[in-house]
DNA sequence: CATGTTCTCTGACTAAAGTCAGAGAACATG
DNA sequence: CATGTTCTCTGACTTTAGTCAGAGAACATG
């Protein structure tokens, strides 16, 4: 029962650390602000949106965020101007007084932090630095979603750049021409792309390309260096073999090059088959195909 | 910049925790049951208590938290009654149906830790488990209290029960008599006498005595071995010094077997000095001093 | 340019959360 | 047994948080 005693420890490290650190609400109060008030100038002064985004991103309705904006505004904390590409919407900024204000609870945040190691060595301040990064890098590998986007769109061209980039220095792959058919061939409706977002930066990323009968062939597979050995890859894996079995295909085919040694035991794993060469990738040396017959 | 570095550390993941696992809160949601109420019926649940007693774990209001109560009544699910041994405390406990509800709590709470590591393989779950292990040890360790207790009362047997059961296992030490004495010389006005306890179990003790002409003498220091390497024992050696600074001592003073390696590397670490033998305790192979001039 | 859609705002609510000032019963103490 | 203290309750509040149904302006499209 290697789940329960997981379970067990998550839950029991729940129960301590929302007591202890109480989460970053306690830091939230004491300003001067109400719980929710505080939330949203603590989101708006992470990075200045629109308030639509803001709803989405905190999950408000648009009646209540409409006030929480205006209160904002009465205290001359924000400004709320319509945006001027799309005048139904609002842009939502602080002032220097809010941004004073964001300063103090991100200083509360921070002192709060400090208190809770201050009892602790430099050596037991690092073991519980490297715990939390590694239980972080795990718990967000975990939870972050795939996103179906257009392969032509901005933040599929920066995946798909670092993925390029990464193949150009591990086998010196030349991407002259592909985002051209990328563009044709990972759309809809002859295929799709997928990429996964976090703290606004591609994390992962992959595509799903039909070869013609019932073959969809899996491109751009790329995991974000630090997100390795988390289990990213082969939840993506999974969910392009979805796609393309949602596409109507039986069969996913693949390449990769030798070098790509990780990638290589990643399709070992997932029940990938040697299969002979296909296709004319003159940087492929390793092609594998699995039935997608099979759910999961 | 050890420190920014480890604050940095755990305010990501801070946030990323709270958002993804949103606390306990979420799952005690969708019972039927506002989140107040809820928090209330879960710590009932996990152990019946007095109204105070619930009051000063949760931080209610007594009139909020009476309504609260009433509430649990009304609905059910728990019964409140005068408490026996003084009329004016009322003492709370569930209901079978209320004990069902509870159940729901922590299964939605189980199940909402499942869903988060899903996603992970085997290998992947032993190390998030290690991961929150390590952390929780670690902020616990952090974090606990030093309580002040009369050195006869019962959580202070326990914790030198403990503490003599583990010195017979390794050098035979023969507790005959000492807790009569204890009882005197580790209570005011002679001493003081305090314990850590973490979820109803005491994870560290330890005492001062007077030797007289200002020398105060630590005894007893003990520090569970689920706990140890996490700075604990510091943390206790610099609040029993405390401790004697505030009883007038000028000096502290303590004994310890050759067979306590741990104990004599963190005397060593803390600035004790050796010195020769004083007392006649027959198990004592090392004595050490230090001066309590400079705080800290 | 008519029509449907998107986005934000307003009014009118409800429920939850929390505070404060006593009142009254039960206990503790000299 | 008079007096002060502890503990819980009640009444009377205020503020947050959140929902829902439109209204109206701005955009998108055929």
């Amino acid at each position: 029962m290697a789940d329960a005693a997981t379970t067990a420890v998550i839950r029991r490290f729940n129960r301590a650390y929302t007591q202890r650190i109480g989460a970053l609400e306690d830091s939230f109060l004491g300003v001067g602000l109400p719980l929710g008030t505080a939330r949203l100038l603590f989101e708006v002064g992470a990075e200045p949106a629109t308030a639509q985004a803001l709803r989405s991103r905190l999950g408000l309705d648009s009646g209540y965020l409409s006030r929480l904006l205006r209160r904002l505004e009465e205290e001359g904390l924000a400004v709320v101007t319509p945006d001027p590409a799309d005048r139904r919407r609002r842009l939502v900024d602080l002032t220097p007084e809010g941004r004073r204000r964001w300063r103090q609870l991100e200083d509360r945040s921070e002192a709060r932090a400090r208190q809770l190691v201050e009892p602790l060595s430099a050596r037991q301040r690092e073991r519980l630095a490297a715990a939390l990064a590694e239980a972080d890098l795990l718990v967000r590998a975990a939870t972050v979603t795939f996103e179906r986007v257009d392969p032509d769109s901005p933040v599929a061209r920066d995946a798909v750049g670092r993925y390029f980039a990464e193949v150009g220095r591990r086998f010196g792959f030349d991407p002259a021409g592909e985002p051209e058919k990328d563009a044709v061939d990972l759309a809809p409706p002859r295929g799709e792309f997928f990429v996964a977002v976090s703290d606004g930066e591609p994390v992962a990323c992959g595509g799903v390309r039909a070869l013609g009968d019932g073959v969809g062939e899996v491109k751009r597979m790329w995991v974000h260096d630090g997100w390795r050995g988390a289990g990213l890859g082969s939840r993506l894996l999974r969910h392009l073999e979805d796609a393309a079995r949602a596409l109507g295909h039986r069969v996913a085919r693949l390449d990769t090059n030798e070098t790509l040694v990780e990638a290589i035991a990643l399709y070992d794993r997932a029940g990938y088959q040697r299969t002979p060469r296909y296709g004319d990738n003159p940087f492929a040396t390793h092609f594998f195909q699995k039935s997608l017959a099979a759910p999961g």
